[in-house]
DNA sequence: ATCTATTAATAAAA
DNA sequence: TTTTTATTAATAGAT
């Protein structure tokens, strides 16, 4: 009835399902009321979620609704006696297990059981059937595998940017190292030539192990994500 | 709601009134129902007109409904009251219930329905399944096919046997004819010449006829069960 | 829970 | 009652 139209089925997903019960039992128990204010009407309104929550309604009293109900029906079956209910519960209990085991049944068939009383056509049938539910599943999975790259993605790329910076920072400080080397190098020279131990080999070794894994690294974890391994690096990566 | 904004208070006009109980009473029962379906939930609906007509609406039925009903509501004194039997029976429905709604589930699934709460694992595995349920179906299948195709060979060879014998017993008849005409012919010569009219001319084409279609036939009926059309020659051959 | 674009419900009229 | 029309109400989807 609005922001898209929808079509009158069991809706599938179970939150959707909860937000729409509430706002349509909201709607239905407005109008029972309206409808019992604006035409002087009985109204009664009993609605049991799927979780099997209560909710209701009634204009006067539920008790003398039914009461009503039950007499304009005429149905004798309500005033139960202690047999009667009894034999209420047990049609209950027979009527869920006829259908337990129709479900049942169907179920055997889904997982390519119990085929022998089948005929080609109830085969085709199925066979058009698992191919629907397999091609939905394969499509739910291959959606979530997809999201779950992307996520991998966007955190190695955070990562990569982190490393690009470090790897400046590296470099930078280097830089500053070696001239601050070459300072110490020079007031030393000034002052004599006693302090021979602090060669600026240490700058060179930094710099070589800065440059090489920079460009190891910006190749490395974009391919990666699209490929194979996708539970390994997310350990890694969920640190970060 | 509508041309012209209403405020909810009893409707003087009778007519008005009447009117508005008719089209307010099918929303109100449309709303349910489209509640009971979209969201998996039971719900009943009673309304009694001002001039004391009931009608009334149940997704399921209204005497479970009113049974559930009260046991929600007085649940206690339900319990308390009842006798050990009917405990025995409401504990019976509502495992019952559960393992419905357990199975609901699984079907569900199987049916590539309601996959939403599924992980990568979940669907991974409901995908092997299918695909053995599959696999399983079209197995089965094929062996019926499989088998209808040897019945439909076996009958068409059983066919095949009887026209040829047929096809021998007509080509004796028709030598044992051709004799009966030819001695026919030197009686009468021996009497006159006044019986011209029997020559044999139906002796060449009941041959013609005979060997023919015997030719063809010793071909045909093993190629065409072999292919596509099963279910018309199954008619024919049927009736054999 | 709130917002809003859109459909559904329906009051009034015929 | 039912249909048509003009308008409001309900609500699906998004936030």
């Amino acid at each position: 009835m609005v922001r898209g139209k929808i079509v009158i089925r069991r809706i599938d997903n179970s939150t959707s399902r909860q937000v729409t019960f509430s706002k349509r039992r909201n709607g239905l128990m407005k109008k029972a009321k309206e409808l019992a204010i604006l035409c002087d009407a009985e109204v009664g309104l009993v609605i049991f979620s799927s979780t099997g929550r209560l909710y209701d309604f009634a204009s006067t009293s539920m008790k003398s609704l039914i009461e009503r109900y039950k007499k304009a029906k005429e149905d004798h079956h309500f005033s139960m006696t202690a047999t009667s209910e009894v034999k209420f519960w047990q049609r209950e209990v027979a009527s869920l297990r006829q259908q337990l085991r129709n479900l049942q049944d169907n179920h055997r068939h889904l997982m390519g059981e119990e085929l022998s009383g089948l005929s080609i056509k109830d085969l085709q049938d199925l066979e058009k059937q698992l191919e629907m539910s397999l091609h939905v599943v394969r499509t739910k999975k291959d959606q979530l595998l997809t999201d779950q790259i992307q996520e991998l993605k966007w955190k190695a790329n955070l990562i990569y940017q982190e490393n690009a910076e470090l790897h400046k920072k590296v470099t930078l400080l280097s830089e500053e190292n070696m001239e601050l080397h070459e300072k110490v190098k020079a007031t030393r020279g000034e002052i004599g030539d006693s302090g021979d131990s602090a060669v600026p080999y240490g700058c060179l070794s930094i710099r070589e192990e800065a440059d090489a894994p920079n460009h190891l690294q910006l190749s490395r974890p974009l391919e990666q994500a699209n490929g194979v391994q996708i539970g390994a690096p997310q350990l890694r990566l969920g640190l970060h």
